[in-house]
DNA sequence: AAGCCGGGGCC
DNA sequence: GGCCCAGGCTT
C-alpha cells in the first residue's frame, strides 16, 4: 500500500471530531468504546455529554452506576458501559489513576479487545498496534482482492496481520484514523466513492470491479419473533417500573412485560395505548402497550414511581418508544 | 467457532 | 423490509 497517499489523503480530507481534539488516553479509550459497534454520528453527542459530566477517570470511577446509565442510554450494547466502569475503577486503585501505556496492560482491561487495545495504543500513544475494525476489513479485503468470509476469525486475523505490516511503516496515529477515515468516507459498504480514493490505482477489487463485493460477509442467523403484552400500570399519579436483570438490556429500566397470557397479577384493560416494534441483533419484539388497572397486589421486583420521575430512569431505546405513548 | 448483546442509517 | 455496521465476552 502507498501509505503516504492515505496519510495525505487524510491530512486534507478528515472530518473534524471532539475525540480527535485530545491525546488524553482516557477520552480515547471512552471514545473507542463508545465507537465499538456504533456510528460516528451517533457516538458525537454522547462523547461531549460523557467527558463534561466526567472530565477525568476518577470522576467515572466514583459515579454511580444508574447515573452512568442516564448518560449513555440509548447507545446500545450497555454491557460496554459496565465494562468500562470496571475498568476505571481498576486504573484508580491499581494503577493510581493513570491509564496503562503498555498494549499488554490496556489489552487486559474488561471490555478492551484486540481493537480497541490498537486503537488507544497508535492513537494515544502513537504506538505500531494495528486497529482492525469493519472499516479496515472492508478497505483491505477490496484493497487486496480478499473473496474469504470475513465473519470466520481466521480470515479476519489473515487482515489484522496484513494491516499490523502496515502500521509498523507508517505514522501509527494518522495511520490508524486514515484507513478508518477512508473506510467511513470513502470506501463506504454501498456507493463507495472509488474516482476519489487516493488508493484507486492500486486497488485490486477496482480494478477488477469486484468493489461491491467485497468484503465476503456470510448471511447472519434470522432473528426471532417475540411478542409482549407492555403494562402501564397507573395509580393516580404513580407508575411501576423494574428494573432488567436479564443480560439483554440488563440494568435499564422498563414497564412490566410479559410474553404468556397467564400472569401473575389481575387487571382491567383501560385503554390500548398502541404497539411498537423494536429490532435487535438477533430478535424482534412487537410490543402491545395496555394502559390498565391493577387489581391484585403489585410484584415484589416493580418499583412505584411518580409519573413526574420517570426521566430519571434509564430506558433502552425499545421502552422509551412505549414512554413516548404516554 | 458460535451465540449473545442495541441501535440507527440507508435504500 | 432488508442491508450495513468504529467489537467483546461467554460458552
Amino acid at each position: 500500500m502507498n501509505i503516504n497517499k492515505l496519510e495525505n489523503w487524510y491530512a486534507d480530507h478528515h472530518r473534524k471530531l471532539p475525540f480527535r481534539e485530545t491525546k488524553d488516553p482516557y477520552h480515547i479509550w471512552v471514545s473507542e468504546v463508545m465507537l465499538q459497534q456504533t456510528q460516528v454520528e451517533t457516538v458525537i453527542p454522547y462523547f461531549e455529554r460523557f467527558i463534561k459530566r466526567l472530565p477525568s477517570i476518577h470522576d467515572l470511577a466514583a459515579i454511580e452506576e444508574e447515573k452512568l446509565f442516564s448518560l449513555i442510554q440509548g447507545l446500545g450494547y450497555y454491557r460496554r458501559f459496565k465494562n468500562l466502569h470496571k475498568a476505571a475503577k481498576i486504573v484508580v486503585t491499581q494503577h493510581k489513576g493513570i491509564f496503562p501505556s503498555s498494549f499488554k496492560e490496556v489489552r487486559k482491561l474488561p471490555g478492551i479487545g484486540d481493537y480497541t487495545a490498537g486503537a488507544i495504543m497508535s492513537i494515544a500513544y502513537n504506538k505500531p498496534y494495528n486497529a482492525t475494525d469493519g472499516n479496515v476489513i472492508r478497505v483491505l479485503s477490496r484493497l487486496m482482492n480478499i473473496n474469504d468470509d470475513m465473519r470466520i476469525d481466521k480470515n479476519k486475523k489473515q487482515i489484522t496481520a496484513i494491516n499490523q505490516s502496515f502500521i509498523e511503516k507508517a505514522n501509527p496515529n494518522i495511520y490508524t484514523q486514515a484507513i478508518m477515515e477512508l473506510g467511513a468516507l470513502i470506501c463506504r459498504p454501498i456507493h463507495p466513492k472509488c474516482k476519489l480514493c487516493p488508493l484507486n490505482s492500486e486497488c485490486l477489487a477496482y480494478k477488477n470491479n469486484l468493489q461491491n463485493t467485497l468484503p465476503n460477509l456470510s448471511k447472519k442467523p434470522e432473528k426471532k419473533l417475540i411478542q409482549y403484552k407492555v403494562f402501564i400500570i397507573r395509580d393516580n399519579n404513580y407508575l411501576y417500573l423494574r428494573k432488567r436483570k436479564e443480560k439483554l438490556l440488563g440494568g435499564m429500566y422498563e414497564f412490566p412485560q410479559f410474553e404468556e397470557d397467564l400472569l401473575p397479577f389481575d387487571y382491567h384493560v383501560i385503554k390500548v395505548l398502541g404497539h411498537k416494534k423494536h429490532i435487535f441483533t438477533h430478535l424482534i419484539w412487537e410490543m402491545k402497550a395496555l394502559e390498565v388497572k391493577l387489581i391484585s397486589e403489585p410484584l415484589d421486583e416493580w418499583i412505584k414511581i411518580s409519573i413526574d420521575d420517570l426521566k430519571l430512569y434509564p430506558m433502552a431505546t425499545a421502552h422509551k418508544k412505549i414512554a413516548n405513548l404516554l
